[in-house]
DNA sequence: GTGGTCTAGACCACA
DNA sequence: GTGGTCTAGACCACA
């Protein structure tokens, strides 16, 4: 079951965090087609936000096609956004444990970690934007 | 001169993209104490947002001990946030710098690479939490 | 209830009276941890400013450390800054009580009590400078 | 000569400091009546503030009555202030000397003494009030 | 209902 | 010219 943390003064709207976290999971995979989310109930007692907030995340997340509310049974995904690159043996993610480790172990924080992928995407997408012109999702999705 | 953008729709309110931005910036050392932001004008002329806003943000880093507004003069950066191990020659940032190339190829979105580090970055922490336990700014930085 | 009084026409931005005037609340126990502030919009009831001035003012005391605002609740003091020594009871209050009764009596306007009373800390800080190096607070408070 | 001092960050604009500063001195004796201010030239190599700012101050106290301007002269102070209760060997002083003493040892800040003598002042004025029509300046002073 | 964000626009402070 | 304050007003986030 997933976990949400709501970082209340990170100055973006709760409601966001939630939605936020839930993509991050369907993406890894963590998160599958017909899992149940946790009831409005469930993140109140855990977050200590208000059920409304819930609930507006989970209704932007149905108008986006990703969970659908059932009406005294709960919140079930309807829509999977995993990758079999993101899978918890591929070999990608082997990586990225070892390269986190050692950012880590060197004493960067999660924002140093977090703002050296940022970069590297950057000039990744820098690189590869006039070339390859089909690639239209890159900076917008995390400016 | 950093170049700010804004996602409008992404639900993170543009000042604090802008603050992010920023922040970023300093942890990877491309700006630096000194440096001057772009003016209020020059975001607004980029970005399309208002004045205003980018006040806001300005004057909440300012606050934050990051920078200095000087009235007639400019928006000045008062305090670094770089770390040796975040410079651009460091393997650190060759590695991430690969894993990054090798994920986009393998045609994970921007997106898919940022959470497939954020849950590195759980497992990680999930780790070294009880382990470590002056190793307090954990999940709290990104949540 | 704190009751906010806007000196128009003083220079000072109204947001910047509405700070001093809760600091000098905290700092005389007027206002305790927990304590409500009045909503924007009482205060604009109050004093024709607007909501947006407040809460300008109610911002800067959160980054400060002294407030917190809670969204559809309200914002309420979560720090301290009551002496002891300034409590309604103490021999120090009681002692400036009947010094600015005399001084008051005497003819003096406000301005000339608090132009005495700045003046009587200008001297002493200036004795004890030198003298004791820690007290570095001295002159910047109040310039 | 008078010394400014300008706290940049305490939001009140420079040129309010410098005039609140003069008045206190006014009001205290310290400068008197033909007396010269410092000249712009002097108050930034002091201060650091730009001399359009300190002939902002000198101009909105020239036109208050309070100071002439003579080209090529200097600045000159054309009215008093000044009140015998206040003067330096007056009962008053010596008693306010005394108690801002026994508050500092006491280790109450410069604005724990400010906050004090305020609250002093308002208790006074609120009793005085009704029984006292003619005394008007109350409250609007500092509010 | 209470706070939060953002805008357009006026006017001020400072360099 | 650059930042700073304030306003009126629209709309959103959260309880």
């Amino acid at each position: 079951m997933i976990d949400y943390r709501i970082d209340r003064g990170s100055g973006v709207p709760a409601y966001v965090q939630i939605i936020e976290q839930t993509e991050r999971a369907l993406r890894m995979g963590t998160l599958r087609v017909g899992d149940k989310l946790p009831t409005a109930r469930e993140v109140v007692a855990a977050t200590a936000i208000n059920p409304n907030t819930v609930l507006r995340a989970y209704r932007d997340m149905e108008q986006a096609g990703l969970v659908e509310l059932r009406r005294g049974l709960g919140t079930f995904v309807t829509r999977s956004l995993a990758r079999p690159e993101a899978e918890s043996d591929s070999p990608l993610r082997q990586k990225v444990a070892d390269w986190v480790a050692r950012a880590r172990d060197a004493g960067l924080e999660r924002a140093d970690v977090l703002a050296l992928v940022t970069a590297a995407l950057d000039v990744y997408d820098n690189e590869h934007d006039s070339t390859t012109p089909g690639d239209r999702e890159r900076k917008k999705e995390n400016a």
